[in-house]
DNA sequence: ATACATACC
DNA sequence: TACTGGTATGTAT
């Protein structure tokens, strides 16, 4: 049957086009009627020409491939030959066939939600999405062709009754927080791969159900809600023939084409069912729990690796399970029929590169692997190697951090650079509250654009700190959008989308410190009841053992799910063993805060000079003082800035610590801008009752920038911080400059000098303030609130004398964003 | 490090 | 009325 789509119809048939019927649902379909529909309604579209120069590429990297095939000598081929023979040997030895893994997959599942909620739809086609584009269609729209991915105008003419319900994540992902509770009971460990899909190893599970008495393994049909009391029982039926979920199966056309939803219900209540202690009764026992929790239908693969059970769970569905026997024999008899378009992770492309070479199935991938090692890249092929051997991971991993966080929003043509930046600006803001959430800061950002032909093109910049507020996003995404529009000459970029990503996170213990530090710090002169809020606040966000070091790098995801996992352990009261390394979940704050003033004397207080002392960058002042002044230092170091420990001997690595505290630090004083003020409302007004503690945090943070002024400042005075001191090395005494209006200032006197800063940095806001176009000072427009508040940490370290810091005009003046706004910081400070 | 492509849901 | 959005990873430079 299958044949796919691609190559068998010679006519230019565009294969990124056409249906793909791989999935459930989709068989016994007239495939040929409905790709005509397909096609007829795209062709010509921008979106159809940008698919045909794509499938082109495709088809010349094909070409090439087959170039470099033919070119191939029989000698290479068997030489490959060996060394493929040589890594089987080595991937056959190390098959682990003891996992019990199992992938559970939701049916259908936004539709189901939808269905759910909705009886009317029950016997329609329907999918969820917009006319745009369907997130998921249900069994019966699918016998039309209808499926994920598919824009629903283009569904519309497959199937021109079909309901089209708009998206409703909330409540998908409320069912799905439900499901995996249910996950858990059988692997806390589990990994979720969406909000309607995961993998969990049932091995433990196994082991322990062996003993579990009857009663554990025994779950009630759901009470109904309505005749909660009366309907007591009625067990004459058979357990497995109820289906609470009539819902998705009146329709589905496949696996059993005529027996509509398992009927035979008749009566809930007291209705019971034991299950058995095999494999296949732990996963229906956790797949009927399901049902009777959420009223919606789950498939399950149940193997000994995740490549296998991923395709198991698709065989039965909807609403059934497929075992795959723990023996290799039954693996590669499995495998050796499987489409490779069936494996997770071979797409459209690879698939087609792969039928050019004769490999349909993954029998012909093990046939062919000689040929492939040499066509493919060297993760390429390995990946296909163990693919042809019915390999996968045995074990399932915890969730990770994540990398990259971003927006994108598509729209209708966009070609005014103002609507663009304006636009830019609003999706730094959505991604700067979202890094807020979670606490993070990164550093590459990047735009991603695409035109009204459906071009894609990405542009990054990697500072050389992480970022996280709108300000510090949209100044790098301003930069390369604006880079964009001026390439792009006289003619406007005509958008149909934007996206704004960031990556390269950096670990959270450089930032976390800080907060901490100083809010203790203010504890030792406050004792105000807003601390306590504030105090409150760092528990619920960041708060964890971190002083004692830890699990410094969890992210909030960790945490979260592991707070989650906690509880249901408890629930469940299987304690088997408490993940120590979460216990303690508030921590003293200012206790520690102390700790770090302590050592950071202890570690920084012998005097040295500053003959080598950097100029360039404020952090370098750090370096003399250590490795400078040929101080022994121990394996930690202390950050001047948040007081830590920094586990390292590595200065390079130290002063990026101190780089990252330094921007983390400052936060812009208030209202510079009026984006600024929008993007504080915008991001308070997510949780009323988040907005108290909020506003008290911003608060604290601004005395806390002051207050990390007089730290440093003390410290300079005590020589105990920066040996930097030019106050007693340098020859001629210091030479301030001031930071703002980077002009030598007269007098060494480091309180008068700070008050010239202040009075510069006050006379900035209050430019800022009024309408800007002309600066009264020197740097002229485009000094942000960011820049503003480095200001304000330099005006600090300019104390440590010859701070010629960076001559202004030299620097950046060449490249100035008209009216657009603050450049980025490190056209100014570095 | 950057850009682009592929893949998955 | 006209083809998503979010994340990860591979490939190539």
């Amino acid at each position: 049957m299958e044949k796919g789509v691609a190559s068998s119809k010679g006519e230019g048939f565009l294969s990124r086009m056409a249906l793909n019927d791989n999935k459930a649902g989709m068989e016994g379909l007239d495939r040929d009627r409905i790709n005509k529909i397909i096609m007829t309604s795209s062709k010509g579209s921008r979106f159809y020409e940008n698919e045909l120069k794509r499938e082109q590429q495709v088809n010349q990297r094909i070409e090439k491939m087959m170039l470099q095939k033919a070119q191939i000598t029989e000698q290479q081929l068997n030489k490959a030959q060996a060394q493929v023979e040589q890594m089987v040997a080595e991937l056959e030895r190390s098959r682990d066939l003891s996992h019990l893994i199992v992938h559970v997959d939701m049916d259908a599942f936004y539709a189901a939600v939808e269905m759910r909620d909705c009886p009317e739809l029950k016997d329609k086609p329907m999918a969820v999405g917009s006319m745009s584009m369907l997130s998921t269609s249900n069994y019966h729209a699918r016998k039309f062709g209808v499926r994920a991915a598919m824009p629903g105008f283009i569904a519309k003419k497959l199937c021109p009754n079909l309901i089209i319900v708009p998206t409703n994540f909330d409540k998908y992902r409320a069912v799905s927080e439900e499901i995996r509770e249910i996950f858990a009971d059988y692997d806390p460990q589990f990994q979720p791969m969406s909000l309607d899909e995961a993998y969990l190893d049932f091995t433990e599970h196994l082991e322990q159900r062996q003993s579990w008495p009857e009663s554990s393994r025994t779950h009630h049909f759901r009470t109904s809600s309505i005749t909660k009391g009366e309907d007591q029982m009625d067990v004459s039926l058979e357990p497995e023939q109820r289906d609470l979920s009539p819902v998705l199966f009146e329709d589905s056309p496949s696996s059993s084409p005529c027996s509509p939803g398992s009927e035979a219900d008749g009566a809930s209540g007291g209705a019971f069912e034991v299950f058995g202690t095999s494999i296949e009764e732990a996963v229906r026992e956790m797949r009927f729990r399901i049902e009777q929790k959420t009223t919606l239908t789950a498939s399950a693969g149940i193997a000994p690796n995740t490549m296998i059970a991923k395709v198991c769970s698709d065989k039965n569905k909807p609403n059934g399970q497929y075992r795959l026997p723990s023996t290799r024999e039954a693996v590669m008899d499995f495998i050796q029929r499987l489409p490779v378009r069936k494996v997770s992770g071979i797409g459209k492309v690879s698939e087609k590169m792969l039928n050019a070479l004769g490999v349909s199935s993954c029998s012909h991938l093990g046939q062919q692997m000689a040929l492939l090692s040499m066509l493919f890249s060297e993760t390429a092929w390995h990946h296909l190697l163990e693919v042809s051997l019915g390999l996968g991971s045995t074990h399932i991993q915890r969730q990770e951090d994540r990398k990259s966080m971003s927006t994108e929003r598509t729209f209708k043509e966009l070609s005014k650079a103002e609507e663009q930046f304006s636009l830019c600006k609003e999706l730094c803001e959505d991604l700067a509250g979202d890094m807020k959430k979670e606490g993070l800061k990164g550093k590459t950002v990047t735009l991603k654009l695409k035109n009204v032909n459906f071009e894609v093109k990405s542009r990054a910049l990697t500072l050389s700190y992480g970022v996280s507020t709108v300000d510090e996003i949209f100044a790098a995404a301003k930069d390369l959008l604006k880079t964009e529009i001026d390439n792009e000459g006289p003619q406007p970029l005509r958008l149909r989308l934007m996206g704004v990503r960031i990556s390269a996170f950096v670990s959270s213990d450089d930032k976390k410190p800080l907060q901490r530090s100083i809010i203790g710090f203010l504890q030792q002169g406050k004792t105000d009841s807003s601390q306590r809020m504030h105090q409150r606040q760092e528990g619920v966000t960041w708060g964890r053992g971190l002083e004692t070091g830890e699990e410094p790098k969890q992210s909030f995801f960790q945490r979260a799910q592991a707070k989650r996992l906690r509880l249901q352990e408890e629930n469940a009261s299987t304690q088997e063993e408490g993940h120590g390394e979460n216990a303690s979940v508030i921590t003293s704050i200012g206790t520690d805060a102390e700790e770090g003033v302590g050592s950071s004397t202890k570690a920084h207080n012998s005097p040295c000079t500053a003959s080598d002392l950097q100029e360039k960058d404020p952090v370098p002042l750090v370096e003399a003082s250590t490795s400078g002044c040929g101080l022994t230092v121990s394996e930690s170091l202390t950050c001047p800035v948040c007081f830590g420990q920094v586990e390292t001997t590595d200065l390079n690595v130290f002063n990026k610590h101190i780089d990252q505290c330094l921007s983390g630090a400052s936060r812009k004083p208030n209202h510079y801008t009026i984006s600024d003020t929008e993007s504080e409302l915008d991001l308070e007004s997510d949780h009323k009752e988040c907005e108290v503690m909020q506003s008290n945090r911003d608060d604290l943070q601004e005395h806390s920038l002051d207050s990390l002024q007089t730290v440093l400042l003390i410290s300079d005075d005590n020589e105990t911080l920066t040996s930097g001191q030019p106050q007693s090395c340098d020859d001629n005494g210091p030479v301030l400059i001031c930071p703002v209006c980077q002009l030598t200032q007269d007098s060494d006197d480091l309180t008068v000098f700070n008050r010239h800063v202040d009075l510069c940095l006050n006379q900035e806001v209050l430019h800022e303030l009024r309408g800007h176009t002309s600066s009264p000072i020197n740097p002229p427009s485009a000094i942000n609130s960011k820049a503003i508040d480095r200001a304000r940490l330099l005006s600090t370290q300019a104390s440590k004398g010859k701070t010629k810091r960076r001559d202004s005009p030299s620097s950046p003046p060449s490249k100035k964003a008209k009216g657009l706004g603050p450049h980025t910081i490190d056209k100014f400070f570095r």
